[in-house]
DNA sequence: GCCGTTTTCGGCCCGACTGTTTTCAGTCG
């Protein structure tokens, strides 16, 4: 795993990662499954918490997290203190750790794992291999043949490219949209809808949920395996079908009735977490939730429910949109009305991170101006990087002052347009928090962006030190994809993320959120905590050409998932009430 | 193991599918 190197605590995902396999041992062992999904919800917390979970341990305040006892809080002391869980070492000596890699194999569960570990002295995807080579898998009772050929096709296709991958949101919303529009148009279908993590806008998605009301199911479902996109395609029925498009991604089809839709919609829009939350809810009220339909214990009566909004009326919930569908309180704030009013992409006046072609970018000045203007912004401020970038494309500080006066040009021919051009820079933060032009040159600029290029592996109490240093800059209006993690490749920088919003709040800097769709950096967990603290928010899509000034739907889905609204993200103003805010 | 608009004990969401079975266990989402 690629964690920052610091002789410090182990960050989150370490501890999360420990949970989880903790969980899978003690489901080895046979533990009631209640405790097993309690340490994998306990994982889930520690994952998403936005602050160091080492740091909270220590300040005794672990246990405020929702699904942190006791118990969990005394294993990761054990962990921060001693390096390892003694349960989870206790485990490991009844069960061989490479016992754990077979369990990741679809299909096959922790009791069949346990029964060939035990019976057939599988201990790893080797003996696995081995096991299905000697035809001994079908020999147990309650396996058969079938069974056997199913875990070699699930090996087959683990050896190929590993455990299941997940796609960026990114790649897998085009082909999700492209897939929904043409089964619409089918003249079977009479309703395509996209659910799942794709419909909350997930950072990452592991397939694609498609829900569908159709005059003739089979036909819709032979559509879909007939479609172009279409690599392989299961068995279509009137429920449905899965299939996997040629670029890997698996998408799963299903078809029911046109009353029940809201029900179905809901069920698959998930999250997982959100839905057992609902359904407990629903308990307490005497009621059961299911894709089918609301069921009245007592009286046995279904409602049906033609959209979603009724699903949730029918619960005494207001609609919750679905980027909140996490589990992370929603439902509470839902019964108390308490749900924020996100912010729309209609909300937003400017974009202010973006390059040209006088450092990485693809299009020129003019180009990307013109874009921004057709978007309806109001302004839009031109960020190439600093002097120290690198890889031939720095701007020096002669060409920067040289653009400044472009700029001015620019707005001076753009006459009564209201519209406004920034002149900025996204300027390298040095590993001492310096940056790499003169503040006589950075206060000539109208907007400057100040971001972390350089010297990532630093060390938590270093790296917050940089940023805090950069903050105090009086030139410096915004911090620039904070966290510098690249989703599924790189994990983000060890700091101090609290300390950082603090100084934010106290120095008037913004952050952003970039809409990369790689980075959406600030994470909607960070996005959150700086907005709660008072820091002004900023969706930017660091533009690299003018098709990319779309990542605007990429930070506004963190936006969304992070609960914000319009009055927390600065360029949801127009440029007067937006220039109010500024540091300067 | 966690948690509290019935509860500090006794519950803890719901159904489909698959492969193996003559009624169900395991897995998944």
């Amino acid at each position: 795993m690629l964690f920052a190197v610091s002789a410090n605590d182990p960050v989150n995902a370490e501890i999360a990662a420990a949970f989880d396999e903790l969980g899978t041992l003690y489901e080895l062992d046979g533990a009631i499954s209640y405790r097993v999904l309690a340490y994998r919800q306990a994982a889930k917390a520690i994952r998403q918490s936005p602050v160091s979970i080492a740091e909270l341990t220590r300040a005794g305040r672990v246990t405020e997290l929702a699904g942190i006892g006791k118990t969990t809080e005394e294993k990761i002391r054990a962990l921060l203190e001693e390096g390892s869980i003694p349960s989870a070492e206790k485990l490991k000596r009844k069960f061989p750790p490479s016992l754990l890699e077979v369990t990741l194999i679809p299909g096959l569960g922790a009791k069949t794992v346990r029964r060939l570990y035990e019976e057939l002295g599988v201990a790893s995807l080797d003996d696995l291999r081995e096991a299905i080579a000697g035809e001994k898998i079908r020999a147990l009772k309650g396996l058969g043949p079938k069974a056997e050929e199913n875990i070699a096709a699930q090996l087959e296709k683990l050896g190929a490219d590993g455990p299941a991958q997940r796609t960026l949101l990114s790649d897998a919303l085009p082909v999700a949209m492209k897939l929904a529009a043409d089964l619409s148009e089918h003249p079977a279908s009479s309703a395509v809808e996209i659910a799942g993590s794709a419909r909350r806008r997930a950072d990452t998605v592991k397939d694609i949920d498609l829900i569908a009301t159709a005059a003739d199911p089979n036909a819709l479902a032979k559509a879909l395996a007939d479609h172009e996109l279409t690599a392989s395609a299961g068995n279509p029925t009137a429920n449905g079908v899965k299939v996997t498009t040629h670029n890997g991604i698996a998408i799963d089809l299903r078809i029911v009735a046109p009353e029940a839709y809201g029900n179905l919609l809901q069920h698959f829009t998930g999250s997982a977490a959100h839905n057992v939350a609902l359904r407990e809810r629903a308990v307490g009220m005497g009621l059961s939730v299911s894709e089918h339909g609301i069921t009245d214990t007592e009286s046995g009566g279904v409602t049906v429910c033609a959209t979603e909004a009724a699903v949730y009326e029918r619960l005494g919930l207001r609609y919750i949109e679905p980027e909140l569908r996490e589990g992370r309180g929603e439902i509470k704030a839902a019964a108390a009305d308490e749900l924020p009013e996100l912010i729309e992409l209609e909300d937003i006046r400017g974009d202010l991170h973006s390059h040209t072609t006088l450092s990485d970018g693809k299009n020129t000045l003019e180009e990307m101006v013109a874009a921004a203007r057709a978007k309806g912004y109001g302004y839009f401020a031109v960020t190439d990087h600093s002097a120290s970038h690198g890889f031939g494309d720095h701007v020096t500080a002669e060409r920067l002052e040289e653009r400044i006066d472009e700029i001015a040009a620019l707005n001076e021919s753009l006459g009564t347009a209201r519209f406004r051009v920034l002149a900025g820079s996204e300027v390298n933060i040095g590993s001492d928090g310096t940056l790499d032009y003169p503040d006589e040159l950075l206060e000539r600029l109208d907007w400057v962006v100040a971001s972390v290029h350089t010297s990532f592996r630093m060390g938590r109490e270093k790296m917050t030190a940089r940023f805090l240093e950069a903050m105090e800059h009086p030139s410096v209006n915004c911090i620039g994809h904070p966290s510098g993690r690249m989703l599924l490749r790189r994990e983000p920088y060890d700091f101090d993320i609290e300390a950082v919003v603090e100084a934010a709040a106290r120095t008037k800097t913004m952050i952003e959120i970039n809409g990369n769709p790689n980075r959406r950096d600030l994470n909607e967990q960070n996005a959150r905590l700086a907005a709660d603290a008072g820091v002004k928010i900023c969706l930017n899509t660091d533009a690299h050409r003018v098709r990319t000034l779309d990542f605007m739907v990429y930070a506004l889905a963190t936006a969304r998932r992070a609960g914000l609204t319009k009055a927390e993200v600065a360029n949801a103003r127009p440029w007067g009430a937006f220039r109010k805010l500024m540091k300067r």
